[in-house]
RNA sequence: GUGGCCGUAGCUCAGUCAGGCAGAGCACCUGGUUGUGGUCCAGGAUGUCGCGGGUUCAAAUCCCGUCGGCCACCCCA
């Protein structure tokens, strides 16, 4: 019988001990910070009718969709995010919920785009969204949400970019240019990489924008500076249309709460250029960018939108949230060098070193496991310098060493593996002395 | 999806231009010590050269296809 080549499809990993140690705990960080705000935990099925998924999140989603027909004949496809299931379960289930609902939610969506450093086929998503309010307040939690989760996974070097999209259609509504509203985005999004005259003949081209109309929206686009020089200038840009002065009370009244949430200046950016291709945003979105990882993109977006739910409800359902990317942020983060790849080693090692004693050593491991310490018993009564070697390459904190001598005298010799030194200890005391070294190492 | 570059030991890569015995470093295994890891010394094992086909006396090397990776476009976590 010939061998199958083992091997994954484009854009699919699998996942090795230390990759996945730093994921979980990126996803437990996560969704401590989220419990903490009062979010709920959810889920919905990968796959959806495709209906459900369908031109909610633009042409650029619907292409990437994986899509095709069930056993049963039904045309199915594969979430791409979780904000569309989000609004689908809430209009499903709203009466039950409550208003605001909000919630959580990690898992898997899937994109059939082109895989590139970072972007992947089937990617981890850590959604948070609050459904049901309209309140400003909302918009700020979000922010400072995201502030909050970055900061406790120990990413000190972060900034929150964020804007507000009525800025854009208020000037483009002045300009008479809402119905190319979209592919002026586009031609806005491509800024830093295309230029100022790349754009401004794109948006000539593309959006049929005249030279005044052009230079209206590039004035916009290119305006830089602190956050309160922003503010200051935009009046002036976007126009008096009303859509325009609510973007603008928005953005100004988003800042001033997540300044009096506590968040540092330089932690959270008034970004006019950030846009966010997914059509489905209505105010307020953003994007998180790590100072350190540029080349890795944002890790953490969203935004606000206030008619997902109405393809599936008469109930009005507007709602905001983030999605944090996990996988981009476990890449970013080995970079940075923050995961150490000994993957999750138990933190004690027992030393299998006299095989007839199997049945000693095993319950010795099962107490000191009853006493909430993890342990690790070594399978196979190899020499006890190989068993040590193995124990220091899998990075225990401890090595319980117990031989024929020991067990005579009712003892056990404990190591502490870091600095090499030895203790020999009662056997009637062996948990307590290693939740004792334990406690002092850590 | 389109275009460019790439795929050789567990890892990082050399060898490919100009066809002629498949290599280095690190990691790994064994020994130097009857019962103690990280250093040192000695020795050892390890490959469908991504896969399939073609050209050739001879292919890691040249050609075609395919799968996968990286980069750009596009878009995005």
């Amino acid at each position: 019988m010939s061998i199958i080549q083992p091997r994954t499809l484009k854009g699919f990993r699998d996942y090795l001990p230390a990759t996945m140690a730093a994921r979980e705990e990126v996803v437990a960080t996560a969704r401590r910070v989220y419990r903490g705000f009062g979010f709920a935990p959810i889920d919905t099925p990968a796959l959806e009718y495709s209906e459900i998924l369908l031109g909610k999140g633009g042409d650029e989603s619907d292409r990437q969709m994986y899509r095709f027909k069930d056993h049963g004949g039904r045309d199915v496809a594969l979430r791409f995010d979780l904000t569309v299931p989000l609004a689908r379960f809430a209009a499903q289930h709203a009466a039950r919920l409550g208003i605001p609902f909000k919630r959580y939610h990690v898992g898997p969506v899937w994109r059939g785009e082109n895989t590139q450093r970072g972007r992947y086929r089937e990617f981890v998503q850590f959604d948070f969204d609050t459904i049901g309010t309209e309140s400003l307040l909302a918009d700020v939690e979000t922010l400072v949400v995201v502030h909050d989760l970055f900061a406790e996974l120990g990413l000190s070097e972060f900034v929150i970019h964020f804007n507000n999209r009525d800025l854009l259609n208020g000037l483009l509504e002045g300009l008479g240019l809402s119905e190319q509203a979209d592919s002026i985005l586009r031609s806005l999004d491509k800024l830093p990489k295309i230029g100022i005259d790349g754009v401004r003949s794109e948006l000539a081209t593309a959006a049929g924008a005249s030279p005044d109309q052009a230079e209206a929206i590039l004035a916009l686009a290119g305006l830089q500076g602190s956050n309160d020089e922003v503010l200051t200038a935009l009046p002036a840009i976007v126009g008096d249309t009303s859509t325009a002065r609510a973007g603008m009370a928005a953005l100004e009244s988003v800042l001033e709460g997540v300044r009096a949430s506590g968040v540092a200046e330089e932690r959270i950016r008034v970004d006019v250029s950030i846009a966010r291709g997914l059509a489905y945003y209505t105010g307020t979105v953003f994007e998180t960018f790590l100072t350190d990882v540029p080349g890795i993109g944002s890790v953490c977006s969203g935004g606000r939108y206030d008619d997902l739910a109405s393809l599936y409800t008469k109930q009005r359902l507007p709602g905001i949230g983030g999605s944090l990317g996990v996988d981009r942020l476990v890449a970013a983060m080995e970079e940075l060098g923050m995961v150490d790849d000994s993957g999750a080693a138990a933190d004690i090692f027992v030393a299998l070193f006299v095989a007839d004693r199997a049945g000693d050593y095993l319950s010795l491991a099962a107490e000191l496991r009853s006493a909430g310490l993890s342990v690790e018993l070594y399978p196979d009564a190899r020499k006890l310098g190989a068993q040590m070697k193995y124990a220091d390459r899998r990075g225990h904190q401890l090595a319980v060493i117990i031989g024929e001598d020991e067990w005579e005298r009712r003892t056990a010799q404990v190591k502490t593996l870091a600095t090499g030194r030895s203790v020999e200890v009662p056997l009637a005391e062996l948990t307590q002395r290693c939740s004792e070294l334990l406690e002092a190492s850590s």
